[in-house]
DNA sequence: TGTATGACCCCAA
DNA sequence: GTTGGGGCCATAC
C-alpha cells in the first residue's frame, strides 16, 4: 500500500506497534522524524513516549532505521557520553545528516 | 489497584 | 535559542 504518511487520526489503535514498524520502515534515507511525529503518523498524537518504549524494546541488531527518530528539539535522546549516542550520530552521518552542536536541523531533514 | 519510571512533548520564562 | 516545570500514555513492580 502507498504509505499513509502524514496521516492523523484520533481513533483507537489495535496494534500500534505494527503501525509504528511500518511508519519507521517508511522513513527514507536522509530524513528524520520526531517521536511525536511518528506517533502522530501512526494515529496516536500523544503517544510520543510510547514510541520511545517501543524503540527500546527493539533488538540491538535490528535493521530498522531507529536512528532516524529524534526528539522535537532535534537532539538525540541519549547522553553524549553514551554509546548509543555515538552509534546514532554515526548512522545519521551515514545517511548524510549532519549534526551541528549535537543537534539536527529539522527544517532540512524533517520528514513530512 | 496504586506508585514509579521512561530513547517524550508543549509552553512559558 | 536554551532551560525548567507540568502533562501525556503505557509498562513494570
Amino acid at each position: 500500500m502507498e504509505t499513509g504518511n502524514c496521516y492523523t487520526a484520533s481513533m483507537n489503535i489495535p496494534n500500534l506497534d505494527h503501525i509504528l514498524l511500518q511508519q519507521l520502515n517508511g522513513i527514507p534515507q536522509g530524513k528524520v522524524v520526531t517521536y511525536g511525529d511518528l506517533a502522530k503518523m501512526a494515529g496516536a498524537p500523544n503517544h510520543a513516549r510510547y514510541v520511545g518504549s517501543f524503540l527500546k524494546k527493539l533488538p540491538k541488531d535490528t535493521h530498522l532505521p531507529w536512528h532516524r527518530v529524534i526528539n522535537s528539539q532535534g537532539k538525540i535522546s541519549f547522553p553524549q557520553d553514551s554509546e548509543e549516542f555515538n552509534e546514532q550520530k554515526k548512522r545519521l552521518e551515514q545517511d548524510g545528516i549532519v549534526l551541528l552542536n549535537g543537534k539536527v536541523n529539522l527544517k532540512l531533514y524533517r520528514f513530512c
